[in-house]
DNA sequence: CTGTTAGCGCATTCAT
DNA sequence: ATGAATGCGCTAACAG
């Protein structure tokens, strides 16, 4: 279904001109004669024609286009950071390539390699494969080969061993402001739901979590920490296995709002009522943390200015100018009803 | 930071061949002699080389991207719909580029040049101007012109005049279901919430919504009727409405879960249970309906069989086969509880 | 089986 | 101010 699409020639040849002169006008590289710029420009209005990107690329070696590598956009926090960035791109003059590969490294390497091939200026990576304590060596040596090739910037990532530029939210300072929210509402025994040990996401979260306990004089308890993963159905699954703890926590802090979402859920069901029974608090701030009852107390990554940031150190590393290796972002305590005073039962 | 990347003629100076055979080995399209070909590959892995996929575009006349155009990706409709069709259509062999337009025509129309020049090889469409009554005709006139170099299918859209490529959810059998499912339950006082006239994702349920009402003698009342918006907030702007309206329905449809939530939230917020003092409906079966308490009664839109179904018809387009103008992809009623019988209060 | 040639659409020398 | 020639990286057609 190829129709035939016009050329600069077929411009050319209509208006009696050469083929580097309709260039000239299409790029205003040059100064051309008041009269033939007019009757170039009427003639490629007519025909409604549009320079063919792909031959410009091939000759200028760019592409103008950015991959984006994420997981799943589905998932609120990649697609509010995929909205932010696109359209900070696109006011850059640069189109985004969407690459899902919903957490297969398989797929990660084949988008990786499309993306690659289609020439992208540039990758914006997030999750997956940079998300991981434990990472196949061969998915370092890869990153390694593309960034040989094309610039690439992780966003709230990292892999051990490759010396790659980041830009990521605070989180470490987040959880922080999460324990000692709710310590200084009087809790002493605080739970740590949701995510998978071998995801920095979990693992980094729990780390801090338990050094600040320590520095409160808190006391923790494996029993209180219970992975299950990173969704609704994970943070049911994990709040039902700590109600059956002895001295159950009475609050936890959960690896994100949709566990946060799924514990508050059975909580309900088993006659917990949240805050006033349990404190909840989340992380991310997506969407409907703000309107779920009873309106989920967390952290926002500060999705604007992280996407902004990662998109700008990327185009300054694709237009060869300097960028900081690492830039951290702060991320904003979201107060609301989902944790509350500690009071006996 | 363009790093000159290697091409056909590297290899082939190091393996003392022609391009022609290198090109050969990398295609396939014709026979090499065994040793020369593992001498080829031997090099070509050496190197990591990658075609220059733009370079063989040019060549193909065929880029192997089809573009998305949709209003914002942060809204799990769209969301789901995108990694569905994605995922169907790196399958086929395309890739795909975002653009998220947020509702802007200005904006719609230099994604649609970009796209053109980037020369993708077709459109899937959803959202903004193909989603209004009134569309502003230069529009059409633009949509006429793109669909005549490339073509372009149309998701839940639809635009007058315009002679195009739909695949659609039955949205008007969903709504009937959902009206009847009320009518069942005993209500007769019933309110549609949310939305905005001139929106056809609004103006098209109202038609089915009054019509299946008259079906059924119950009573239709344009104060019942309240348009606000697509988000959780119109959501709770529209309820509060309701709730000063003196006879007030004892059931609402509302255009989409979002506004199911919010309306939940704000009748929650003035004491009114749901659905024990009053029923909802919702609209899309977004990903959150399920959990969102008490668990809300909604249309599913099929969005697997949606997108897959969209990605296939343009695919066919692009590949020159045949297509139905029109797809129609049934809907599935989600029967959860914010629905249920009418009680006298 | 393999090399040579030409061209996809465009922009950029270098002449004129 | 404009035209002719060249090449970006690749493949197909045509020799050999």
């Amino acid at each position: 279904m190829k129709k035939k699409s016009i050329t600069i020639y077929d411009i050319a040849k209509e208006a009696n001109v050469s083929p580097s002169t309709v260039s000239r006008v299409l790029t205003g590289s040059a100064k051309v004669r008041p009269d033939t710029l007019k009757k170039v420009t009427e003639i490629m209005d007519k025909y409604h024609f549009q320079p063919n990107a792909l031959a410009r690329s091939l000759l200028y070696k760019q592409s103008k286009m950015i991959g984006f590598v994420i997981t799943d956009i589905t998932h609120s926090f990649y697609s509010t950071l995929v909205l932010k960035s696109e359209k900070h791109a696109v006011q850059q003059g640069y189109s985004s390539f969407l690459c899902n590969s919903m957490n297969d490294g398989e797929m990660e390497s084949k988008y990786l390699q499309t993306l690659l091939e289609k020439q992208v200026d540039g990758i914006l990576f997030l999750g997956g494969r940079t998300n991981e304590t434990d990472v196949n060596p061969s998915y370092i040596k890869e990153m390694e080969q593309i960034m040989n090739r094309v610039p690439v910037v992780l966003i709230n990532g990292d892999m051990p061993g490759l010396d790659s530029y980041v830009v990521r939210a605070d989180e470490e300072e987040g959880v922080r402001r999460l324990i000692e929210l709710i310590v200084n509402h009087g809790h002493t025994k605080i739970g740590f739901l949701g995510g998978v040990s071998g995801i920095t996401s979990m693992t980094d979260k729990v780390k801090v979590y338990k050094e600040t306990l320590a520095q409160h004089k808190k006391e923790v308890r494996d029993e209180w920490i219970i992975d299950s993963g990173f969704t609704i159905e994970s943070g049911e699954e994990a709040a039902l296995k700590l109600l059956n703890v002895k001295e159950r926590p009475s609050a936890v802090v959960c690896v994100n709002d949709f566990v946060a979402i799924g514990a508050i859920n059975m909580f309900s069901k088993f006659g917990l009522r949240v805050p006033d029974d349990i404190s909840v608090v989340g992380f991310d701030d997506i969407p409907i943390a703000k309107h779920f009852p009873p309106g989920i107390t967390t952290i926002s990554q500060n999705y604007d200015e992280l996407g902004q940031t990662a998109v700008d150190v990327l185009i300054d590393l694709i237009e060869g100018r300097e960028a900081k290796k690492e830039t951290v972002i702060p991320t904003k305590l979201m107060l609301r009803n989902s944790c509350w005073k500690y009071r006996e039962n």
